[in-house]
DNA sequence: CTGTTAGCGCATTCAG
DNA sequence: CTGAATGCGCTAACAG
């Protein structure tokens, strides 16, 4: 590895091959795009830039065209599995239609996020997507003024385009559910309300599935973070409030809990239920497995890259089906209390064949 | 949000500024470069700039510069811890350079891989950075041949630019330990060998570590995917082996492991020990603890990143640290054979305080 | 310190 | 169908 450094430039131009292969240059240029030519040059044309080699210049079509052919993505983190099913969704359907993306990460802060999406506008990106941790008066702005489409994902806000899942539906499927099975206290172990979507909507929407049409249900709130130590820290908390089942707003929050239950030799269904939000693969493994709600990310990036593409084509939100499907996952941590005696079914990987 | 379509160009240049500046468009260029300009100029420019809202064109000024300050990522996957902390890493230091990474997903096809690379050396990238699952002949030429620099993560080859993890280390950590902790039969859950770094060098370090200066030691081999169900189907398998610890490859292999362990009743680590390598965070959630070989996959990032600027800067591989730590994370699912009696510790949450 | 002059590589008029 | 000419917006000599 001798090689020091990298200063060559890409030689070979479009008037080199025009000039091998005998033409002018604007006739290479047509080969390269439209195709008005005939099939003798055509011929021609192709042999040159075989022989040299030839590659286009980036830069130079995007300063004439006026399409650099990016998407810019703005994520609030890289290391969670959501976001990366999103983008395997997003590009998915991005690539062949020739779209490229620009990754920027604003590690959830919504002033980065901001930033990030600043960045992305002056780098020419033909749009922008945003798994924003929040819509700020700032972030409608913006949206407003630049004249590229923007489409926020994670949140909802009428101004703007954008496209998430129904927390609030998955709250109250997941309520429904639990009233159902005959519980009538829970402990929601919720995240901060400044993430309307996971702290509001799915909070408001259990409540109302679990409580709707009687009087005698109770719900608790506990508050923690998005990750395991957290939820694993205010476990004790929660259990001193004595519920018969655990709401975690998240799959990462009832694992944690479930630990904690588990160090504590307090045994998940029998002497307490525990479910959660998400629908992580995990969830499936341990034991015994979550029950849950399972959104599919990686089609909301498809849907959010479809959403984008038609902006971009000139139509609006109503062409394009934004609406989420959700998955009520019923695995093994759940207690029937209507039964008499409770016999939980040990399903072999259950949610995952 | 009556807005159809977005044509609208960005309309002020360097020009305009300089007309309203009364000054030239060189010196409006200085000012946004260099700076070779009288203060009073600088502050009419300044102005200017801001009553305009002008920002310079990011294709022009690349069309120019040669440099585009972009560089390309090419990823066997996204939906993975392991990707997404690399990412992390890697944007940590190459953002507060300037650089912004784009961003192409090769599924884990090993032609796509060279497609990817290909597209983005197309785009003008100034370098290219791929987590590759095998370096080829091809991506080896390709490296030689493309005036830019090109680093691999994930794998290893003398005539290229790479930066790994030292499996084989690691496998023979883990292999030293299990030895230690007095057993004598092992069965390793591997991958592909297709897969040099896991399902080759891992494996060849275990067992050495593990069967050094001894002859009574045993290891069969069982392979399976990299998820948990694929680990899952084959722990019949592994079980019929009677070994006194089940070594996964990754720390998936060996929860999908403990899943069906804990089905069938099998205790561990009292009847049987399970290891892992990877240190995802999930394992330290589920019960036992997994013990495992975790490996800094943001920092791996942050020394891919590192090389790359290096690189980019004439300086070649001597110039960059390329050691990768490996933290051994004692956990609860293994038992120590030397010991009469097992009495696991049940520490709170092992491995995540 | 500053304005003038040239292109960067390509797509696109406009006449042929 | 094709070539010559023009300019996208910006930077970098070059003379002042």
């Amino acid at each position: 590895m001798g090689k020091l450094g990298y200063y060559m430039e890409q030689k070979v131009t479009i008037k080199d091959v025009a000039e091998l292969a005998g033409v002018s240059k604007s006739t290479v240029s047509r080969y390269l795009n439209n195709g008005y030519i005939s099939v003798e040059k055509q011929v021609r044309v192709r042999k040159a830039i075989e022989e040299t080699g030839f590659q286009s210049n980036f830069f130079a079509k995007r300063l004439k065209t006026r399409e650099s052919k990016l998407i810019g993505i703005v994520l609030p983190r890289m290391d969670s599995v959501t976001v990366g099913k999103l983008l395997a969704g997003i590009t998915r359907v991005l690539e062949p239609e020739g779209y490229q993306s620009i990754l920027l990460v604003s590690q959830l802060s919504g002033e980065k996020e901001l930033e990030n999406m600043q960045k992305l506008q002056q780098q020419g990106v033909d749009a922008i997507l945003v798994d924003s941790v929040g819509i700020t008066p700032e972030h409608v702005r913006r949206a407003k003024e630049w004249s590229l489409p923007i489409l926020y994902t994670g949140q909802q806000q009428a101004e703007v385009h954008c496209l998430k899942i129904d927390d609030a539906a998955a709250g109250h499927r997941m309520g429904v559910y639990l009233r159902q099975m005959g519980h009538k206290h829970a402990v929601f172990a919720g995240v901060t309300e400044s993430d309307e979507a996971v702290g509001i909507e799915r909070k408001a929407g259990f409540v109302a599935g679990f409580c709707e049409g009687r009087t005698d249900a109770q719900v608790d709130f506990v508050e923690t973070g998005f990750d395991f130590l957290s939820a694993y820290n205010q476990a004790e908390e929660i259990r001193k409030l004595a519920p018969s089942v655990v709401v975690g707003a998240t799959d990462n929050i009832s694992l944690g809990i479930l630990r904690y239950f588990h160090e504590r030799g307090v045994h998940v269904p029998e002497d307490i239920s525990v479910v959660g939000f998400g629908g992580y693969d995990v969830g499936a493994v341990v034991y015994p497995a979550l029950t849950t709600v399972a959104f599919d990310y990686e089609l909301m990036g498809m849907k959010a890259a479809s959403y984008i593409l038609n902006l971009l084509r000139g139509k609006g939100r109503e062409e394009t089906n934004l609406d989420m499907p959700l998955f009520f996952v019923e695995r093994e941590s759940v207690r029937d209390l209507n039964a008499a005696v409770d016999e939980p079914s040990l399903n072999a990987m259950p949610g995952m064949a």
